[in-house]
DNA sequence: CTGTTAGCGCCTTCAA
DNA sequence: TTGAAGGCGCTAACAG
């Protein structure tokens, strides 16, 4: 370290040091294209010696590339920091772009639309991966046309709009199925919320199943992904229905549906039978095992991010949306 | 919307379309002081017409601000995503930011401190927090005297650093000492990782109470605050020494020692009684509910994020050292 | 209160 | 292969 002063070292000092000119260190430093082997070692050497790492404002502004995409979870913080899915989201993105030279940075929304979409218009990030969007949440317009984005979870409006997603209503029809086939007649479900698709999806794999059984399906209750809102659901649903089993939306929401079930005394499987969705965890920590459909989120993750990455490359590439299988996770609890 | 490219519009366009000058546009733009009330009319209206924001790259070259700050966890992603104390910090970090105009930008580090330490040092951000250094992620020297940073946890070489902890000596003294005052007198511990002061300290604590209450303490094992190392390290502990209570320093490691106590048919707490560290969700839910203490994980990261913007404002303030006290939230394993 | 004038640090044609 | 020159979009003295 030869370093004079206490501020960074720029472009300009490195030149000098290499005894090149700025233009030749900045090629040097940028792949090397170019650029003699004499030249290439002189600048290696001196950014060596002062250190020297590049002003990301200052190349930002040059290249109009920022190096950072977001991810965008629209929901409250302690909803987000509950959920095992978005936790793997975060998860799953984080690990796909740890290969990558880009930063992520996260952005928990609060549900302030405004600050949000003023923050990927002013082009902080080269692009997003937006979780789980909320209808009534307005991201498709408001970004539109600037940078890429895909999305994780459909969003209510789609076109012209790339995403991945698990395959909802299929997953949530083989969950009700299983139920079905276990002799189950009065079977309810507590659905997701209204203004998700994944709380809709799953709302009608659950109505396709029943409808194809010959069942009725009337004994829906739907409440927010939380394990309050859920038991409060289920309470509900008990209230109005007498069901022998229940459909739940995520594996989150069953735990609340078992606080409601064992407070009236009603047993898993013997009174109630139960299948969830998402089998991140929780449902192998119930007793007994909760029986689940599979939620692929790392997979989900990691093709969201290659298709960012992809369209960071080429921005002109078409909208894609890809639907991945879920399997059905035996339990106890049917 | 008058916008007829399909560019982002610049202040040269909006200052052209209100009739004033660059720098009266900025003016206007930030803060509006010295600007004619005609003149912010011009502008404000100029903004809102061609839906302008300001690059925050060309903004934070001139101003050598980036208006964001960096959240840096030191742990693999998956390690943080089971992890309620880091869970906890991202929560409060991001809770403190939000009443700000500053942008959380979060750095999962998995251990490569290099790139870390360069992307500190590059300016992506305006100053960071980092939370729970380990001895080793040689993030402290890496880091003095560029820019402001706050650890949450005590950093091992701390000297002209600023951080916030728990007081986990004192913490781990009066959660042992309840052990000694339940009459318990073979009393183990399943220590942290050695290689954070909070499983030293957590540690000494433990020794402390031991000591002053004449008790030996022979009986200890270290496990690196996850679930199936703690149960390991349990089993360890178990097989070597007859121990009736255990301190446990964290309650996410008391999961893991509660399956090994269980897997041996020791009752909790008729054999071995039972007080863990944190009181994070995890505590409430076990059976019988964990004794344990408390750690103010939302007011650490607020004080954090405070010290913080404190020194973004003047980083000539000192360096600041906070402890935050704990409290016994009792429960019945003990 | 306003406009002019310089940069902030880097990349990138363009000629040489 | 190299260097000179201009520009990315904004802010901040400095005169006026």
């Amino acid at each position: 370290m030869s370093t004079i002063s206490g501020r960074a070292p720029t472009l300009d000092e490195v030149a000098r040091e290499a005894g090149v000119s700025r233009s030749t260190a900045s090629r040097a430093i940028n792949g090397g294209k170019r650029v003699s082997p004499t030249a290439q070692a002189a600048v290696d050497d001196a950014v060596q010696r002062l250190g020297f790492t590049p002003n990301p404002a200052a190349r930002a502004l040059a290249t109009q590339q920022t190096g950072s995409v977001a991810l965008v979870i629209p929901e409250p913080d302690d909803r987000f920091l509950n959920d095992p899915f978005l936790l793997g989201v975060l998860r799953g993105v984080s690990g796909a772009l740890a290969v990558t030279e880009l930063q992520l940075v996260l952005l928990i929304s609060n549900r302030t639309p405004g600050r949000l979409v003023r923050y990927l218009q002013a082009g902080h990030v080269d692009g997003a991966i937006i979780a789980s969007p909320h209808r009534g949440d307005h991201l498709e317009e408001g970004l539109r046309g600037s940078r890429p984005i895909v999305f994780i979870g459909r969003p209510f409006e789609m076109n012209g709009l790339s995403f991945v997603d698990v395959d909802n209503v299929t997953g949530a029809r083989l969950a009700t199925e299983v139920l079905v086939r276990a002799g189950r007649t009065r079977i309810g479900t507590v659905a997701g919320p209204t203004d998700m698709t994944a709380g809709q999806d799953r709302f009608i794999g659950w109505q396709e199943a029943l409808d194809a059984a010959g069942l009725p399906h009337d004994a829906a209750e739907a409440a927010d992904f939380s394990v309050p809102a859920a038991e409060a659901a289920a309470e509900r649903l008990l209230d109005a229905h007498d069901v022998d089993a229940i459909f739940v939306a995520s594996d989150t929401m069953a735990v609340g549906v078992r606080r409601a079930l064992d407070r009236r005394g009603l047993r898993v499987p013997d009174d109630v039978a139960l299948v969830g969705f998402d089998d991140l965890g929780t449902a192998e920590l119930m007793h007994p095992r909760l029986t689940t459909m599979s939620n692929p989120v790392l997979d989900l993750s990691a093709r969201a991010t290659s298709m960012l990455l992809a369209r960071l490359t080429d921005p002109s590439l078409p909208p894609e949306h890809v639907l991945l299988p879920t399997r059905l996770v035996p339990g106890g609890s049917v």
